[in-house]
DNA sequence: TCAATAAATGAACGCCCATTCGTAATAAGC
DNA sequence: GCTTATTACGAATGGGCGTTCATTTATTGA
């Protein structure tokens, strides 16, 4: 049989996990699927990975921190508590958009993750739900946005933003900008104000 | 080994394979997990469904067709577009905290259905989403409600609505009337309606 | 009361699972 | 060019999978 060798193994590795579990789930997908998808034989996997769970935590946590490191950057200098909820909107939405099996890994298969690396999860999403909820709080403070609870808006509108990835489809009636328009208006009314 | 009877033992086998499946998944959750959970032989389960698929199917339009009926009941009789906005986020929540592991499979294991069934799935879950579209509709019409594409925002509403129960605790900081307040202005809000 | 039906057991089917390992082939550093 | 570390193959491990089936037991209806 013929061998290829590539310094990439695992990267592609980690591209065919990725999107084999967001299409099929964790459970659902095995490390022949996984080799198949690849090229190699299930075994060669091993040499990159000690073993399944540990494909999942690394796509998980990779996706944590780049989805934190981005939010971060994409907020950076923003002022005013309405450009800051819609520069997070925006930014929230295009990167479900960009990402759509990354992000639906990270919010499905918490339930496959072993406690070890499920912990760690929590912890970097609690941070980046903290982006939103600051930005609702300070709005509430300063008497823009009218919210009956900060921290329960936050999760509200989380949800709703990343519910985009379920149903939308590049090449459906409406364009991607026209989209997410419509969503950033939805977030802002539902915050009290008026476009 | 004793044996026991029971008329009820396929409702029994629904309840425990509702739940297994809503913990972990479907894949993930092995007819002899579902037989011992239910205190008989794998092989026993077969004496009432055909197979693990015919569970899953039998779950999910149940579901569906549950939740339709229910629907049309709650708003029955509601006149006014945001009576019947306010009807139908108050009915939606209620019943996502009510059934949530049936709300949860239903929108999660579609996947895991084949093809068979879960076209039936679609008719069902587009004629619920109809439900709220045309709600939103006849408040646009009406000058009502300020939104920019009916169907998007019915998505995002319920999006927003269901995520409610990945979160929320009877025991939590707010109880449930004290969640489904702040849910229901976030959604009139979102519709352009101050309170 | 007793045959017919329904529902359970428990063992087995072949197949696929994640993982291991000895071996071979490749690539990298000297 | 040769040594060494990487990376792959391919076969094997023990175990779990969905499902089947002969058989036994319990319930039902005439």
């Amino acid at each position: 049989m013929l061998q290829q060798r590539s310094k990439d193994t695992k990267e592609t590795i980690r591209l065919n996990a990725l999107r084999l579990f967001a299409k099929s789930g964790y459970s659902a997908v095995s490390m022949r699927d996984i080799a198949n998808a690849v090229g190699i034989q299930p075994g060669a996997i091993y040499n990159h990975f000690p073993s399944k769970q540990d494909i999942l935590v690394d796509l998980m946590m990779t996706h944590m921190v780049d989805l934190l490191a981005a939010a971060n950057n994409a907020m950076e200098g923003v002022e005013g508590t309405r450009n800051r909820l819609v520069a997070f909107a925006r930014f929230h939405i295009s990167y479900q958009l960009d990402f759509p099996d990354h992000v639906f890994i990270a919010y499905m298969e918490l339930r496959s993750l072993e406690e070890t690396g499920r912990q760690d999860v929590y912890v970097k999403r609690d941070e980046y739900e903290a982006i939103l909820r600051e930005v609702l709080e300070q709005g509430v403070k300063e008497g823009t946005f009218k919210v009956a609870n900060a921290a329960v808006q936050t999760r509200a509108l989380l949800a709703m933003m990343t519910g985009i990835t379920v149903w939308f489809r590049e090449d459906g009636e409406l364009n991607r900008d026209q989209v997410i328009d419509c969503y950033v208006q939805a977030v802002l009314q539902s915050v009290g104000i008026q476009e």
